[in-house]
DNA sequence: AGGTCTATTTTTAGTTA
DNA sequence: CTAACTAAAAATAGACC
C-alpha cells in the first residue's frame, strides 16, 4: 500500500483507521460482486471496536443466505 | 479499472472470469481484513456458475458468526 | 478452464485539517 | 473522531497463452 508496503500479517499496531477503511472498502467490494455479476453475496465482520457486528446487505438478508447453508454444508 | 471504465451497475455481460476474478480478490480482502486487524470476518457467496456457495474462512467459521448474530441482531 | 501480462483504475496508509 | 489529500500498492478487464 503506500507510503510504505504494509506487510500483510497480523498487525498489531493496526488501528482503528485502518479498520475503518478496510471494512468500508471490503464492504464496496461485496456490493460490487453482487452488483456486477448479480450474485447473492453477504459478508460479516466483527470489528474489535464495536459490540455489534457489521453485517452486509442486511441481517434479512444474511439470514436467507444462511437458510440455503444450512442445506448445502 | 483496466482498459476501460467498467460502469458500477448490473453487467448483463459480466463474463464468469470477471466473476471469478472479483471473488477471489474479495475473498482476500476478508483474509486481509482478518488478518491485518484480528477480527472475525466472514463473506458467502452464491456465484451463478456453481451449485454450492463459496464461503470464507470455512462454514463452521460462518456458523460460529452466525450464532453470535442470532443472540445480536 | 485457468494462468499470465499489461495498462489503468481503485484502494488505501499516513498525513493533515 | 471524521473527512480530504496524496502517493504508492493492489486489484482487475481484457488480451494472450
Amino acid at each position: 500500500m503506500p507510503w510504505k508496503k504494509v506487510k500483510l500479517a497480523f498487525i498489531a499496531n493496526a488501528r482503528k483507521t485502518t479498520y475503518n477503511k478496510r471494512q468500508k472498502g471490503l464492504f464496496k467490494k461485496v456490493y460490487e460482486l453482487s452488483t456486477l455479476c448479480g450474485v447473492e453475496a453477504c459478508a460479516i465482520v466483527y470489528g474489535p471496536y464495536e459490540p455489534q457486528p457489521k453485517i452486509w446487505p442486511s441481517p434479512q438478508g444474511v439470514q436467507t443466505v444462511l437458510s440455503k447453508i444450512q442445506n448445502n454444508v
